[in-house]
RNA sequence: GGGUCGGUGGCAGAGCGGUCAAUUGCAUCAGACUGUAAAUCUGACGACAUUAGUCUACGGCGGUUCAAAUCCGUCCCGGCCCA
């Protein structure tokens, strides 16, 4: 299987080997975990969010701190997403909360009231502030079901933005006297939702931005979502706009996915992943466990339908499946979560006594299953590094 | 012994003549979650039936009424107060 590439990036905070999963941290946390809990399931970097960490506990804050890694105490490389996704959506569920022009997005914290302004230059400078080793251009993430006019007028948008995040940024490379050794990663966002046309006009766009400011970008990443209103998984999409990034460069699909969505999107170039999947299950007390052992590789693996939900993957074939931890029909089943895995609830726990930490409500229940499937979510990564 | 308040579905607790198989919360049984406003949200929750619907139900029995969880009588049980 040497067919996949494998590329080492490097950060001031370490260096990565593709392919690699990024937990979302995104106030500076994983929820209910603590950073020896993420040592330990061999998760490295991880995400954090600009939006978040602006509103709470705000950059005065983290200023302060030394950076969010000081901050945080976790020193290995971290990326921020830009906040794009989060504004937008706020606005997108609710045009009261906020108001988009060409220029900037005005919203108000869902939490305070409180207006803010951000602009594509602003992320940057906050990206910076935050002191991370991957950032993200400031974009335009449409929602999949707007018409092709809509998200048109975003990928222009989109575009726009990200060379006025790339001038804003190489405008902080040298202010701060940053080298290419010890500077961030910068990643566009490509746009586009569902029409193949608009991803390859987007990613056009973003590559043209990197000639005329005179800087490459380090990574691409794939925008809006990659399934659809159902949760169909967009193979043909994410296919084609991964062959519209120049190879060299990093392919990050943001916000992917469940284990199946990543086994597919690797081999067709994506290098990066990040998603809550992993730690929302958990909490919400869905395991991930490794079905027959023997079958790997993984690209062996057949995937039986062009799409599934994650409720789906009970299918025999599929190379994992989810337990309900909550259900009755584990109460009295005295067996570890997933006899294979080495990680600390299923070195030390029954599903009895987990269906017993959830039915309680114990914060340790939810804690210990997002252990466990960060864990399986490292495995999975390993393997696919290693074929 | 006298007085008084009360007995409602697994629990708590609404309802106080018809629109009640009965609000709500908890518990229970499931489901959803994909760049985290998510320890969240959704559905089911008397029995039988695929739907329509049928039956049994608001402590027991007996009344009043076209109609009762709701009104009356009585009995049983419980809380509190006075002896």
């Amino acid at each position: 299987m040497n067919n996949f590439r494998h590329k080492k990036i490097n950060t001031k905070n370490g260096s990565l080997k593709t392919p690699f999963f990024m937990p979302d941290a995104t106030r500076g946390f994983v929820k209910f975990l603590n950073n020896e809990d993420i040592r330990k399931t061999g998760i490295v970097p991880m995400v954090v969010n600009t939006y978040h960490l602006f509103l709470q506990p705000t950059m005065e804050i983290i200023k302060k701190a030394g950076g969010v890694h000081k901050f945080m105490n976790y020193h290995k490389p971290l990326l921020s997403d830009s906040g794009g996704y989060q504004v937008f959506s706020l606005i997108h569920k609710n045009p009261k909360m906020g108001k988009i022009t060409d220029e900037e997005v005005i919203f108000r914290s869902p939490a305070s009231g409180e207006k803010h302004i951000i602009t594509p230059e602003k992320s940057i400078q906050i990206q910076f502030d935050l002191g991370v080793d991957m950032m993200v251009c400031f974009d335009d993430p449409p929602p999949n079901n707007y018409s092709k006019e809509k998200i048109s007028k975003a990928v222009e948008r989109t575009i726009r933005w990200a060379k006025r995040c790339l001038i804003e940024y190489n405008k902080q490379i040298k202010k701060r006297k940053l080298t290419d050794k010890n500077r961030p990663l910068i990643f566009a966002v490509v746009q586009g939702g569902e029409h193949v046309d608009l991803r390859k006009r987007c990613a056009d766009g973003l590559i043209e931005v990197g000639e005329e400011v005179g800087r490459d970008w380090d990574g691409y990443g794939f925008g809006a979502r990659h399934v659809d209103e159902k949760g169909v998984f967009l193979e043909e999409i994410l296919r084609a706009t991964a062959s519209f990034i120049p190879e060299k460069s990093l392919r990050f699909a943001l916000g992917v996915g469940t284990p199946e969505d990543i086994v597919r999107c690797y081999p067709m170039g994506w290098d990066m992943f990040d998603c809550v999947i992993p730690t929302r299950e958990g909490r919400h007390g869905r395991l991930f466990i490794r079905n027959k052992q023997s079958e790997f590789p993984i690209s062996n693996f057949q995937f039986p339908n062009k799409s599934k939900k994650i409720s789906k993957s009970k299918n025999k074939n599929s190379f994992y499946k989810i337990i309900t931890i909550r259900n009755s029909k584990f109460k009295k089943d005295f067996a570890p979560v997933d006899k294979n895995c080495d990680c600390e609830l299923c070195q030390n726990h029954t599903r009895a006594y987990l269906n017993h930490l959830f039915r309680s409500g114990d914060p340790l229940g939810m804690r210990l299953a997002s252990i466990h499937n960060l864990r399986f979510y490292a495995k999975l990564m390993k393997e696919l590094r290693e074929m």
